[in-house]
DNA sequence: TAGACGTGGAT
DNA sequence: TATCCAAGTCT
């Protein structure tokens, strides 16, 4: 017997929960609320996203507000929320929606926007524009998978699981109410059907799931066993000058932590760096010491890094000649500064003048 | 298709 | 401490 979207709804009714970004009950949200919301979830919990959600749309209250932007401010609101290319992305798009009057109401208009794929689309057609679509997430991955028993595991199995998943609404209470069905699925996923520990006994559609009958939920979806992570190692360079300023540095626009602001340092590769060889590639004379050790977990690789400081009297003209950018060191907190580079900067205290108590 | 792409919290 | 995980997209 397929799952009853009526029974789902029913118990969406009581047990939604109240997110910055949804509308009111009987409310349809605001695209660009809607829109921004999903961009930041993506892989990112709804505990980081809301302190950041709110800061955006006071800094940026409507899309053509944040099509204006600069993209330094867009990418230092966005810092420490990991994932920089969907920041680029997000101002990609407030451009292009902003141009056009608004966003599209299609699934195909959506999917072409920059940052919006499968299931962006999905979910801002649905709960924005109440098209009658599943968008399927991790979340509505995990229900289908367990509703229907389907064990192959991810990411090979990512298509049958989509195909079930799209039978989800085809009863007529989820098309009638398109926007609360895909939120209910969410709902469902993040409070009842749980990645560990489900709450089977509490879930509506307990009497239908297949992977509960076989006593199976818990294990599924199976997923595929994920490569070692490798170590990479570096070296950056915290100068302070007599004022208090520090330098900085632009990272390339795109690849890993595109377009925001760095301290200045080596490669990161495989072997370590001997003081004497990263030294080479400090960016001012000295003189150097070695001030702090961080380790930074990238999901593909974990880095090592030796965080050198030296105190200098007042950066040469050849420093910006580099690429060197200089800030004043008490307004670090409001620049593009990933949270790597804020790790090496709070483990390496400013050294003090020569002289000072 | 598989790998690149962040971060912090939970277990 | 180690591993997993979170409303994925792009190439």
């Amino acid at each position: 017997m397929p799952p009853s979207s009526a029974d789902l709804l029913r118990w969406y009714d009581r047990h939604r929960r109240i997110l910055p970004w949804r509308a009111a009950p009987g409310r349809t949200a605001d695209p660009y609320h809607v829109w921004l919301s999903e961009i930041m979830l993506q892989q990112t919990t709804v505990a980081a996203v809301i302190p950041y959600y709110h800061r955006f749309l006071d800094l940026f209250p409507t899309i053509g507000d944040l099509a204006r932007a600069e993209t330094d401010r867009v990418m230092a609101a966005w810092a420490g929320l990991g994932y920089y290319a969907r920041a680029r992305n997000l101002h990609a798009c407030a451009r292009v929606v902003a141009a056009a009057g608004g966003f599209p109401a299609t699934l195909d208009g959506l999917l072409a926007l920059p940052g919006v794929g499968a299931y962006t689309a999905a979910a801002i057609g649905a709960i924005a524009f109440g098209l009658p679509v599943v968008p399927v997430d991790g979340n509505v991955e995990r229900v289908t998978a367990r509703l229907f028993a389907l064990t192959d595991p991810l990411p090979a199995g990512r298509r049958t699981l989509a195909r079930h998943a799209a039978t989800l609404n085809d009863s007529q209470p989820a098309r009638a109410r398109p926007s609360d069905f895909a939120q209910a699925l969410f709902d469902l996923g993040a409070g009842i059907c749980t990645p560990r520990n489900p709450a089977c006994a509490l879930c509506p559609w307990r009497g239908e799931c297949a992977g509960l009958r076989q006593g199976i939920a818990a294990a599924l979806p199976a997923k595929a066993p994920r490569a070692a992570r490798p170590v990479r190692h570096g070296a950056h360079f915290r100068a302070t000058d007599a004022a208090g300023q520090i330098l900085l540095r632009r990272r390339p626009a795109s690849g890993l932590l595109g377009g925001m602001l760095e301290l200045p340092g080596t490669e990161w590769r495989a072997e370590p760096w001997a003081e004497s060889e990263a030294l080479a590639h400090a960016p001012l004379p000295g003189p150097w010491r070695q001030a702090g050790r961080v380790t930074h977990v990238f999901t593909h690789f974990t880095l090592h890094v030796d965080v050198y400081s030296a105190r200098i009297g007042r950066f040469p003209n050849s420093a910006a000649q580099a690429g060197g950018l200089v800030f004043a060191a008490r307004d670090l907190d409001g620049l593009a500064l990933p949270s790597l580079m804020r790790k090496c900067l709070a483990a390496t205290p400013p050294d003090r003048p020569t002289g000072a108590p």
